[in-house]
DNA sequence: GTCAGTGCAAACCCTTTGCAGAAAG
DNA sequence: CTTTCTGCAAAGGGTTTGCACTGAC
């Protein structure tokens, strides 16, 4: 299907040699924005009934994704990280209640105004995420 | 010395029993502003030629410390939490080379146009995280 | 045949927990 | 005394690693 025929030329795009692992999870991760720690990754892989997904292979390949710039990492909660398929800037809401990840708009002007670094360091990345409860 | 009644008394102000392990590490964390893992304050406690505290002691205080608002948890790096002495809302840098936290400020304008939330959910905090490298 | 990727299990590290002993009021 | 805190060691949970096996070219 042309569906995996897009996901095998976006993982050359990004110099990643798309094994059928690989390829798996990047269907399941990279096809719409979604925020999925390593273990619901591993799970959806699983339940979808795509042949066997080690563990191993799963935190790899999430590591490579990272590297390559195909998904971001997100370090909301200390106990574990979620990925992220959608790599512009933005921020996060992180529902304590639900262990829920969700996107919220980040303006340029906010990102500009957080700019202003000391002149020896080089920024890498920002990340805004604001804790969340349930008001009911 | 007046400096540990200091301590004491604001221990006492924010609902704290002042043991003398808790009184040993607030004097370390909360005299002045700084970021310190749960392992770099275990350290620096018996650096100091405190008496003994346990690791188990630095967590359940740092937890304690958290929910009484002493302290923020600042989650930066997935491996491990710093703790804040200072609780104003402001953000951080983190030097991915040293792992060093700092703080820099974040203006109250930023943090409304972050505050435009869903009506179902009630803000807890707002992260501001900047990873940095060594420009060199 | 060569080199990279994969899988399993064990190792790792930070953090939490269970429970007996110690301390505070 | 009674209640809470502390300490040790063990357990826990996410992540990483070592190494033999598999697979693609």
């Amino acid at each position: 299907m042309s569906d995996k025929q897009h996901i095998i030329a976006l993982l050359e795009a990004y110099e990643v040699i798309p094994t059928r692992q690989r390829v798996d999870l990047a269907q399941i991760l990279l096809t719409k924005p979604q925020h999925l720690s390593a273990e619901q990754l591993m799970e959806t892989a699983r339940a979808n009934g795509d042949r066997h997904v080690s563990k191993a292979t799963v935190y790899n390949t999430l590591k490579l994704f990272v590297e390559r710039g195909l998904v971001r990492e997100v370090i909301a909660d200390p106990a574990k990280s979620f990925y992220d398929s959608t790599t512009d800037e933005h921020g996060h809401l992180y529902n304590l209640d639900t262990g829920e990840l969700t996107d919220i708009p980040v303006s340029s002007e906010v990102l500009e105004s957080l700019a202003s670094l000391p002149d020896d360091v080089t920024p890498m990345g920002v990340d805004i995420i604001i804790r969340v409860k349930n008001s009911t």
